[in-house]
Parts: structure tokens; sequence; C-alpha cells
DNA sequence: CGCGTTTTGACTAACGTACCTCATTTTACC
DNA sequence: GGTAAAATGAGGTACGTTAGTCAAAACGCG
């Protein structure tokens, strides 16, 4: 039988009450009597039963998720991910709100942290954007003690509890390692196709490949990316225009969505050089098999989603929690070890 | 406030009574009234709270996981992560004893699976060895409504509720198609270095990753597998004898552990080909920031633990677990893209 | 030493569910 | 219609913790 806090009682020969103010930092306690049941509860190996206290806390956990509106389906992917996740943890009582706002709106962002009412929410996790307003906004919720998690893109460290996303620095990184070595030695120029360079996230991504084939493929040069603004006949249009004109475009690195233009470009001429994408997508799975791509980098929402959750209720029940467990890694797929 | 089952009483109409032996399916109740009962649970969107149940059962979950002993550094790393799990597992009233077992031994593993007593154990995690013993063994603990898990090595999935693991002919396949990319269309013969080919695993792999090299890459030939035992000095001798002996070995592929012989032999070479190897260590890490390998493939034991643990957690609550949750993937590090 | 202030103890109700007993009602069947 | 059997109700206790109240004891300080 696990010890109770009336096992930690008894050897430290205190009451109950004691162990309760020990316990939960209630009214004074003498030092030496702290110790003395501390002294008990570590020779006895007590652990707080997570159940028990947050049953008699009567209390629910409300978390809220903000998170960018918009048609980028890699946020709506994460949206349904954290829904769907937060339906398996109502059964230990936890509610999510999930808000969505104006993309990029730090302004919006802003108040919809500062109209968080104290007693409503017991934690936040919120895909930032960095602003002095926002960044007051979130020092003010970490001064209540509400536990603030940042989603895919991240604010000073200082402000919040955890970062779950990745670096895209190092996932651009990653793209350009591979794009390097599927090239395989050849020599020309790289398209760089991206949603649109505004994006930090590309912006990241695309500083990360550049820094690559620099250093390490030197016979490699990026071209200038196409902003295509994930919309597939941009992408395609512009895409065939730059193979036309270019003839020694020797790889292709895709930074955002818009990939089904990209794929059509390709499609319509014989042969095609190497490709990465990012993000993947029922689409981005059929072209690997079918051999259209060769390579799609991710970070896996559904990962995200719970690695959020999970991290707000250990903050919450004032638990350690595993970083590792909950960091999430630039994965990549080749048609082989697709999930 | 979430509804309790005394709201679904009174909605439905009935005793507390009687909701508890719908809900826990206790004696004989009428299916006019337990009907009534789940309509007024869906109506009220009632879900029984886990805490609670758990608490008032005074129930401690105890899993068994039977690992192979030996020095097989994946099995101590999984064995370690198992541990560090269930330890944050305690405050959830979860008690998990690993025992280390002869490694593909079906007969220790059998005797083992027999002499669990009932209502000593919850559930049971193990790494696989198929025999007709073991699968009796399995089958009857299945008919004693334990719930088994598999880890890293399957049964038969009728036997199992659940597999924790990778496709290790999956898992070959990418190795080959990476290395098979790395090489870039040169002509030549692959070195192929295993544990030891009767390990079912690493046969696996050596199967996957020859039927992507036929299929996809006809210039490159595999040669036959050397056994290194995973012992370092074995694999520095064959290797280096082979290299020596083979003028055209353009890639090697590493299915086993015994790394730090290869990159031995490969350090006192100038110039090595494209390698790729299994299992993040700290030494493959560091091999491969130093550029002296190219790529590893790995499955992670950590979330192979917590998967393990999650599932059989899940499963004695009667909760549906999200199979994807807990399924462990194929993951391709580079010197980039590292956790 | 006596005072007021801290610290501690004893006790109680509550959280939502499980599980038990005993009594009562309803049903099925002849 | 009467009987046994089945179904249901009523009520209690327990799980381990939180969170309170009130009284008693110990302490610090002049």
């Amino acid at each position: 039988m696990r010890p109770t806090i009336h096992d930690v009682a008894r050897v430290a020969g205190v009451s109950l009450s004691t162990v309760d103010r020990v316990l939960n930092g209630r009214h004074s306690v003498r030092a030496a009597t702290r110790d003395r049941v501390e002294t008990a509860m570590r020779s006895l190996g007590y652990v707080r039963n997570a159940a028990a206290a947050n049953l008699s806390r009567r209390r629910i956990l409300r978390f809220l998720f903000l998170l960018p509106g918009g048609a980028n389906s890699f946020m709506r992917n994460l949206e349904a991910e954290v829904l769907t996740y937060s339906r398996l943890l109502v059964a230990d009582g936890v509610e999510v709100e999930v808000r969505t706002l104006p993309p990029f709106d730090a302004a919006a962002l802003d108040d919809a942290l500062a109209a968080i009412e104290p007693g409503t929410c017991d934690g936040v996790a919120l895909v930032a954007v960095d602003s002095p307003g926002v960044r007051a906004a979130v020092r003010r919720l970490r001064d209540r003690n509400l536990p603030v998690v940042t989603l895919i893109s991240d604010l000073t460290p200082e402000l919040r509890a955890h970062f779950v996303g990745i670096n895209n620095v190092r996932a651009g990184r990653t793209a350009g390692r591979l794009l390097g070595r599927f090239c395989g030695g050849t020599t020309g120029r790289i398209a760089v196709m991206a949603g649109s360079m505004v994006l930090q996230d590309h912006a990241e991504r695309d500083r990360g490949f550049r820094e690559v084939l620099r250093a390490n493929f030197p016979a490699l040069t990026p071209m200038d990316p196409i902003e295509a603004f994930d919309d597939a006949a941009i992408a395609e249009r512009t895409l065939t225009a730059l193979l036309e004109q270019t003839a020694d475009v020797v790889g292709i690195y895709s930074i955002g969505a818009g990939n089904r233009g990209l794929v059509s470009a390709l499609d319509r001429r014989g042969g095609r050089p190497p490709v990465v994408v990012h993000e993947l997508t029922e689409n981005s799975r059929g072209w690997l098999l079918a051999g259209k791509i060769d390579a799609v980098i991710r970070q896996d929402p559904a990962r995200e989603a719970r690695s959020a959750l999970r991290t707000l209720v250990a903050l919450s029940n004032g638990k350690a929690f595993h970083k590792d467990e909950n960091r999430v890694g630039i994965e990549i797929f080749l048609q082989d070890n697709l999930p």
C-alpha cells in the first residue's frame, strides 16, 4: 500500500493538519516541524495521490488555446488535434477552449490575453506573435501564476513555461542537407518556393537552408525564393516559368504550402530534380509514395497538441514534467517510413 | 459543472444504485432501464470521473514488464526509460515491475508469463519471443482479461492488445533508400554489418534494405552481411579486412550495434563512403555531428516506454486509447535535426 | 512570569465513484 | 392469483486529499 498523509503524520508525530499545511504551504509552520514532516515523507516515499487531490479540490482545469485563424492548413490541423486530444482529457477533468484569432495580429492576441478573467482559466497555450503588448500581457499572466505555453512560434524563454515547436532554422538546415545529398555532386541551382517570406518560420527555414548549402554544398546555388502565398495556381505558374527560364535547376525546396501547384508543374515536364517539401498531408503522402517528391519534413501537429496539453496539466498539478517527453522533433519522411 | 452519476440518476429517474449497476455491469438490469440510463448519460454528456473512480476502487495498477536481459544497449536503454516514466506515474497510482529474462529464451518467457498470479498484476508488456508456449501463455492472460502489450517484437495481432515498436523491414527499406540516394548514382558494392542474422529484427532490416536496393538502385550491390555480434573489436577487424579486399565499396549500412568499431575502421582510412547506422546513442550523435557517419535511423526507446505504459493504463481504465498516439515511428536523423 | 502571537491539533464536510447490505417493488410463470 | 425470482431503491462506508473552524498548546519577548 502506498503511504498516505495519515502515515506521514503518524511517522512525523504531528497531526494531519500539519502535514496538510506543509504539503500545501498554508499557514506558517515552524521550520523544525516542516523538517520532521519532510523527513517522514522522504523516508516513507510518500507521493501525493494526484487523483484524490484533484477530486477534493473539485477542480476542473480550464485551458485556453489561442490559435491563428484563417485557412492555413497546418493551423487547422493543429486545432483539430487539440480538440481531439482534449476530448480524451475530459475524463480527467480538463476543459479546453480553442479560440481562433486573426493571424499575425499582435493587437488581437494582446486583447485576448488581457481579457482572461482571473479564476476562469488555469493555463494558456498560444502561437506567439512577438510584440511589446503581447510580451506585457504574457508577463501579467505569469505574475498571476498562470502557466503559459508557446506553440509553434516562441517568445522570449523567460516569459513562458515551455515552448512546443521546432527550430525552423534547423528544419531548413535539415532540408538543405537532405537535398544537398540527394543532388549527389551535381552542379546547378536550387529553386526555393515559400508561402511568404514575411512569415517568420518560412524566413527561418530559408535561412537554415542557405546556411547548409553555402557551407556544405558549394556546387548548389539556391535561387531567390518564389513567393506563392500558399496558392497552388500561383505556385504552378511561377514555378513553370522559372523552370522554363532556368536550365540548370537541379533541386527544389518547398518551404510552405501550395505544393499541389508544384507537383502539377513538374508533372507536365519529363523528369524532375530532387524535391523536398514541408508538412505531411494526404497529398504529400501520396506524392511521396508515387515518387513525385523525395522527402517530407514535418513537425507533428498531433504531438504538438498533446505536448502542449500535457505540459499545462503537469504544470497546473505542480508536477515536474519531463521536458524531453514534451519536445517535438523535426521529422524526415521518405516513402518507406511514413506513419 | 460536469454531470455526475447523481445527475444521471435524476435525469433517468432511477436510483444511484441502478446507474452504478449499468456503469459497472453488476447485477442484472432490465434492458429498458439500461436504455433510460444510457440515454440520460448521452444527453448529459456524462463522462466517468477517472480520478474518483480509481480512488474509490482504491486501486493501484500493477504492471509487469518482461525485457530481455544481457548487455544489449538498446534494451538497457529501454529498461531505463520504463523505470523513468513509471516514476512519474507513481502519483497516479501505477506500480511497475521490470523483470529481465535470458534473451531469446522462449521457455523463460513462457515460465515468467505462467507464473503471474491472478490479482497481482493488471497488465503485461513483453518483448515477444514467438513460440507455441509463449502464445499459449499470452492467450491465457488475455482470457483473464489482462491487457498484454508487445514491445519491440510482436506476436500475432489477435493475441495482444497493442504493439509498440517499428516495422523493421520498413526501417531497413528506409536505410536502403537513404543510402541509395546518398550514393548518388555511383556504381559499386554496399557493405552491410549486422549484430547477428539470427536476430529477427536484424534479418528483417537486412531484407528491407535489399528490397529497396534491388528495386530502386540497381547500380548498388549489397554484400553479404558481416556479423559483428555487437562487438566493436570484431566489427573493426572484419570491416577493415573487407575494405582492403574490396575496392568498390561505395556505401556502408550498419544494422545493429558495434558502430564504434566501424568508425575506428573508417578513421584509419582517408575518405569514406556514405554510412547509415541504427540507434541514436551519445556515440552515434557525436559521430553524426563530426561528420563520421551520415544518418542515424532509430526507434525512440523513451517513446516506446511511454507508449507501452500509457496503453496499459488506458486499457486498464477501460478508456479508448488513441492508437496513433501510441505508435512509434522510424526516425531519421541527420546532423541538423538531432533532438 | 505573563502577555500576546504563532503554531499545532482535533474535527468535519466535501469531492465523485465503488461496492456492499437489506428492504421493497416489479416481473415472470404456473 | 399466488409465488419465487428478478430488478430496483435506499442508505451507508470508504478511498486520499483539500479546506475550513475552533480550541489548545507552545513560543517569543519585555
